[in-house]
DNA sequence: ATTTGCCTAACGAACGTTAGTTTGTATATT
DNA sequence: AATATACAAACTAACGTTCGTTAGGCAAAT
């Protein structure tokens, strides 16, 4: 990827994330970069190219960081805390990408939608292996593992809904409040 | 409302859902009832007047809710349980509608936009009052207010994610799940 | 001399919407 | 009972616009 395409797709990304996908215009994208609309097809090729781009390279970060954390001895707790952690920043750190990465998905089409919610779903797989070893080591609540995953994901997800830079609270700060609130709703003997 | 109109509206809503407003031509929604595009403006303005009335649907409901349970007199955790479960209740009975209403809203422009956008506002601070009362009544944390809301109403919005009628949790063990699961981060002396 | 990045011009397709008309059905009048 | 009126709901045909995309060329940098 030059450094000009890079350049291009991050202000793709910042026009994409105001009015979703596909009510953006390849002439919208065109505009905010001061060319041509046809000068966008030298970089990339086709409208869906940027979205799979955005798409599959959130993906790919939010994998490495799970497929990591699912290889450490930590305990469980320790594990989700981390997970959580690494889910947080990677939002905020790229916030664009990340709020195409969760509204605008449904928009791929073919190959690229199925092979995109299977690394989805082999994410949260990550997730709920977490809070299942929670439980068998006996330390988290025997809940609906499924049901928990999803909260978990949830309220997780939703920052990018109300996040701000220049808010009070930063990534870390989030990640740890968060936390604590996930975690007071999964660990056992404390009700 | 004509039985007709309202028939049109639910079709409407069922394509919508899947390929989400922008993405959905009113060509699909005509073709899903059997019948020519231009037939549809009989019955509707233009087609933002389809999510304009399903969002705003939506919207009265959860305002009628919370308006009523803010003017009752239990506590905060009761209320808070209430409300959770009224929210769920009216998701899950509406699941087509609930879905463009959470995600397609921001596909209306000037006025409805905005004085859609106030009624979220004021539904919000709806569910913030009664967070206030719980931590006024030393019941809850004293947790950052707005955060707290915002993770409230992120895990209750994203059941419309993975809810099915088929499935086998319905809508009461989940506000049940949900509540038990939000309130342990929220109630005092627990940890 | 080749490549990179952008341009102009334009393509066919799909878009939301309008105008004007026809059809069927229920109600009112003869 | 037969006929006229009114209205709802659909139709055909088409409008101007915007859509994503392509072809081919030009200028500057390598």
């Amino acid at each position: 990827m030059t450094e000009r395409k890079r350049q291009i797709l991050q202000s793709a990304q910042a026009v994409l994330k105001m009015k979703g996908y596909a009510a953006t215009s390849v002439r919208d994208i065109a505009k905010s970069l001061e060319i041509e609309p046809a000068s966008l097809y030298s970089h990339f090729s086709s409208k869906e190219d940027i979205l799979k781009l955005t798409c599959f390279d959130m993906a790919s970060k939010f994998d490495r960081a799970i497929q990591e954390i699912n290889t450490l001895y930590f305990d469980a707790e320790q594990q989700l805390r981390m997970a959580i952690q690494e889910h947080v920043q990677i939002l905020t750190s790229h916030l664009d990408s990340a709020i195409i990465f969760l509204r605008d998905w449904r928009n791929l089409t073919g190959e690229s939608l199925s092979t995109f919610v299977e690394k989805r779903n082999s994410y949260e797989k990550g997730i709920r292996k977490i809070i299942q070893t929670g439980i068998d080591e006996g330390r988290f609540n025997e809940s609906d593992i499924k049901f928990a995953t999803l909260t978990v994901l949830s309220s997780v997800n939703w920052i990018v809904e109300w996040y701000s830079p220049q808010g009070k609270l930063n990534a870390n700060q989030i990640s740890e409040k968060l936390s604590d609130f996930i975690l007071s709703g999964l660990i056992k003997n404390k009700l």
